[in-house]
DNA sequence: ATATTTTTAGACAGACTTGTCCAAATCGTC
DNA sequence: GACGATTTGGACAAGTCTGTCTAAAAATAT
């Protein structure tokens, strides 16, 4: 028996590469082209894969967009949940370490491939499958909201915030984060660190100055 | 010569009424079933007009997009310097007055039915056709960002206001009032005036907190 | 080395679209 | 009522796409 004889694995070890490869393909595709537009040679084709073989993995090519809807999903919000356990619990230096995180969850979540996606996705076609994306609707911001506002309301309790509604001062936080990136997300652009620094910046200034307690001198 | 009589306009009526009528119906289908999924067809019925007199209107499916978004565009940016024409330049009550203007804001020109349509169409083929919309991209929201950034700096300069940069207020501003309206946005639902009214009460909170001058006391 | 499963390439029918063409019908004007 | 322009409905070719089927090839397990 040697190392990777698991019969378990190396039976569906190149099954389950296909299977991934095809998800992708599909999420690139898919997101370039949109639902009706994609075409599923073209899939096949950028997943390296016969087409067959796409319908032998997820049937349907609506069944193939609920797929590939579920995995991204996953990944995300995985992501997102990754970069808030660094959210700054015991901060020095607030300012810089809210500006920080808020760079991290817009390079790892907002503004990565995954991201990109859903966000695209979820406005071409979340009116016509309202199904697949209600899951997405309370799973993903819902709970982001949720657990980035518990943060906040612990810093306020910790002295280091003044907030009434740790729920709006969490969207608020993310408005406010992506209000410089709005224009260029939408037209698909990629952005640059020093892009995302600038963003982060101007939004934890303003943050501050509405939620923080030591208060500025406003010479 | 009767009244309504002027041979150019009387002649091109129901000329002009059925171009209308086409791309009010495109605007709506493009909308719903993005570019690759509109059916002609549908958009001819849903005109009230046969197949081809689309075609003899606009020609090609990508010259009648072509049309329809330089309408909606056209008629939203009018709306929205309409509705900035409102600002609140000498107030009274600074923050019941941003409020209302928030409202109309959001009411007149980023929630209705224009404002759905640029949006999900920018997001769906802004990259397929960066021609088209580069346009837009300076016109529609850069113009807008100035113009509510120079009435934010004149309400600074008037002493209600304490902003270093005005384009980054302007920015925020606008971010802040959509923070609570993202999601209902995306998945397309008609969002209530009340619903808009708490969103926009909110944000001008935030925003007076972070940029208000008279400081509340902080009890 | 052989047996079993997966993958492949290609053909295929059925359905759907786009864009054009044309003769008949409709509308507004004189 | 007759004329000219626009509109209509339907037919049409050419193309694309989905989803199925088949027999051959490749990969994997025994």
């Amino acid at each position: 028996m040697t190392l990777a004889d698991t019969p378990d694995i190396s039976v569906h070890r190149s099954h389950s590469a296909k299977r991934h490869s095809i998800i992708d393909a599909a999420a690139s595709v898919f997101c370039r082209e949109g639902f009706a537009g994609a075409n599923i040679d073209l899939i096949a084709a950028e997943a390296g894969v016969s087409r067959q073989t796409v319908y032998n993995h997820h049937g349907d090519k609506e069944n193939l967009l609920v797929a590939v809807v579920r995995e991204i999903t996953e990944r995300m919000s995985a992501g997102v949940f990754e970069t808030l356990a660094t959210f700054p619990d015991k901060p020095v230096d607030l300012e810089a370490e809210l500006v920080a995180f808020a760079v991290r969850l817009n390079q790892n979540c907002m503004c990565n491939r995954d991201g990109k996606f859903l966000r695209k996705l979820l406005q071409a076609e979340g009116s016509r499958y309202p199904e697949l994306f209600a899951g997405w609707r309370e799973h993903g911001p819902a709970k982001t909201w949720a657990a980035l506002a518990a943060r906040f309301a612990r810093l306020a309790h910790a002295g280091w915030l003044e907030i009434d509604d740790p729920d709006v001062a969490a969207r608020q936080f993310l408005a406010l984060v992506n209000a410089d990136l709005q224009m260029a997300m939408i037209f698909g652009d990629t952005l640059s660190e020093e892009q995302l620094r600038q963003a982060a910046t101007n939004a934890v200034r303003t943050f501050l100055r509405a939620f923080g307690k030591a208060r500025r001198n406003t010479t």
